[in-house]
DNA sequence: GCATAATCACATTGAGTTGATAGGAAGGAA
DNA sequence: TTCCTTCCTATCAACTCAATGTGATTATGC
């Protein structure tokens, strides 16, 4: 499940891509536009600034813009700073590994096998998709899964 | 996510699914075999049974088997019972769609494009796994979406 | 320099979910 | 009858999620 934060970020990021020459935005004016609580949007706001996703400036005209160019940025990257691994399980994470407590024989379990295959069609998808060709609306993520 | 309840009735289903012609298999032995707390798994068979998916015998001797063929139960199947929808946001859902409130224009939504994918992508890998067909180790599910 | 406006940084809250356990009721076999 | 096993409901603690609150900090414009 994607989280409400993922979502907010995703959209919040999404905003900032259509921005024209990286000029700032501000928290209030996201949060209005893309129907998100404002507080929470500084939270979530604050985390992609520490992952060095956007940066900020303070005071009057102050705001967030992107740190990157939009088609450097991927939904990927976003989705993992808001909620994690995509893998739905952690023993199928790239990202974040865990090993199953209850599990004999990894190497032969078919849930981890087809968890496995879900975690990559999924990476594929959304780390093919970027701020970029979300913005200019084709399926661009879809295509880059499919030639990978 | 796949939560540890999910998890758990995949596992239960594919020890099921090994038993040689249909034999009944106890909770209690499921539990020590894969790991499981006993009484949390009696409430996942018993959601199991009562999704028509297996069907249970009491008294001595009693115990749990497949309702169906093993190459007819598919893992989206369980998941979707354990943990409902594939789609990591409701309104990319086919099962269980739901509006976003905060969403302006549906059907331009960048985010819900790209969960419809993961979604589809998902649904093709765990749809055409089978019972069968993990149990046999093979890949089946990823042949499956690939040609679907 | 002062008021204003914006981000920054925690702390807290309330609701809901998750994972698990308890205790018996009901049904079947020996 | 007497075990044995599933069936069913209730309960629980811990955790997560979504959101809000309260200030502190920093920059701008007058």
């Amino acid at each position: 499940m994607l989280s409400q934060k993922a979502k907010y970020a995703l959209k919040a990021m999404l905003a900032l891509a259509e921005q024209k020459n990286g000029e700032l935005l501000q928290a209030a004016d996201i949060a209005e536009h893309q129907n998100v609580p404002r507080k929470f949007l500084e939270l979530i706001l604050l985390e992609l600034r520490k992952q060095g996703l956007i940066h900020s400036h303070r005071g009057k005209h102050g705001g967030y813009a992107l740190a990157k160019p939009a088609d450097t940025i991927t939904f990927g990257q976003i989705v993992r700073i808001m909620d994690g691994p995509l893998a739905p399980i952690p023993c199928a994470s790239l990202t974040g590994y865990r090993r199953c407590v209850d599990c004999q024989d990894e190497k032969a379990c078919a849930i981890r096998k087809a968890m496995r295959e879900v975690r990559d069609a999924a990476a594929g998808i959304l780390d093919g998709m970027t701020l970029e060709s979300a913005c200019s609306g084709g399926s661009a993520g879809a295509r880059a899964a499919l030639t990978s």
